[in-house]
DNA sequence: AATAGCAATATTGTCGACACTTTAAGTGAG
DNA sequence: CTCACTTAAAGTGTCGACAATATTGCTATT
């Protein structure tokens, strides 16, 4: 469930949430240019909406752009996931730390009852976890944290180019319950109020994923 | 010294430097609102110039923007500044860790003479460290981290906001020589190549510099 | 007098045309 | 044949005008 949708309202925010779906789902490759008059005729809008568009797309990191020159696709490189996995694992650990310490005791019971819906789901071998489960889990904490700047930074500006590199690695994996193991006890700390453990735990439960990522390379 | 001189090149370019920096020096005041029309008279460039340097100034965080409404410089607030020195010290924290990972023998000298420049100025008691010496001290730090999002995150997108609220405030204040003693340590720890260390040295440091700036609010 | 609805005004969003820069192709001299 | 220069092509940057939306002020009704 995607409880925050982005609603668009005007045709810049449909062409910049179009553009950025074919981004990460790879119809516009990696490391390709992006032509203005181009993508003008293609979505059908003037070239101020794209140039608009791409640059949003260059606030979230799935774009860079050269004066007078034109904006390409990001590429994706072993060197780039590590990178942009060590910045999710400073953001996301601190994330981890303030939910334990400012989110509210319903909250926090709702945080268990997702899980233990993941959990049936994870016995009857559904894979749903794989993907969505995962995102749904890190974004009710991330929220948690009540940090606006952490917030905007980690779902406008890093997941849609973690998402970027799930897809376009075949992502998941074996992970599944091992994963699952890891966000109880991340929600455990939380529970307990206990700040540290949370931080610590949650840098852990990224850095591990990272690695499982990084042998798809 | 700043050694990253960022070369305008476009209109838009200068545009967007000129109104950060007016932004943040607080000519323009926090809070109030940013017409088009008037800013396009006021720097003489059309309204287009405007819109491309209103959506850069979103993505350093220093302007919302509202569909259809327009953008207003963002409001300074005790609450504001606590969430932006938190993901600081995450983000900042890591880049020390990473900085002792990565920098070169190099650099690590080029960063204990800069400390050892700023030593005489802290005894023969210039003022210049507070501001200048500090950023310049912080900067070597995570540009040493080698990490690109790391480093456009903070310099391109935080620093200002820093600042920002730094100029506002009046800033700067008796942490003079504690602060040294402090970037000292942390010197030291990337030195001896402790990542460990060096992070949770920067953490404080960040975590001491808030409580320091806090107090004025 | 207060409020709801409407008209007028101001502001943002979008468009097509023109100006400038970069890139590529082509031409000529050495 | 190679290299430097010129020129043509394509692309981005900037502009002014129009369209759509939000805000303000007025009028009428209760």
């Amino acid at each position: 469930m995607t409880f925050f949708t982005e609603q668009p309202v005007t045709s810049a925010d449909t062409t910049f949430f179009q553009l950025r779906k074919d981004i990460v789902d790879g119809d516009i490759v990696a490391g390709s240019k992006l032509s203005e008059t181009q993508l003008s005729t293609k979505y059908e809008v003037s070239r101020a909406v794209i140039r608009e568009a791409i640059n949003r797309l260059e606030s979230s990191n799935l774009v860079e752009r050269k004066a007078n020159v034109g904006a390409r696709v990001v590429s994706l490189s072993p060197q780039g996931l590590i990178e942009l996995y060590q910045v999710r694992e400073a953001l996301e650990g601190m994330g981890a730390r303030l939910a334990a310490k400012n989110m509210s005791d319903d909250e926090i019971k709702e945080l268990q009852q997702l899980l233990q819906s993941h959990s049936k789901k994870v016995e009857s071998d559904e894979s749903y976890y794989q993907e969505a489960g995962d995102v749904d889990f890190h974004y009710r904490i991330i929220l948690g944290s009540k940090n606006q700047h952490l917030i905007s930074t980690l779902i406008d500006g890093i997941y849609h180019l973690v998402r970027m590199y799930r897809v376009q690695l075949g992502m998941a994996g074996p992970r599944v319950t091992t994963a699952f193991d890891e966000h109880k006890h991340i929600v455990q700390a939380i529970s307990n109020r206990d700040q540290e453990l949370a931080e610590m735990l949650m840098r852990r439960h990224i850095t591990y994923s990272m690695k499982n990522i990084e042998t798809k390379l």
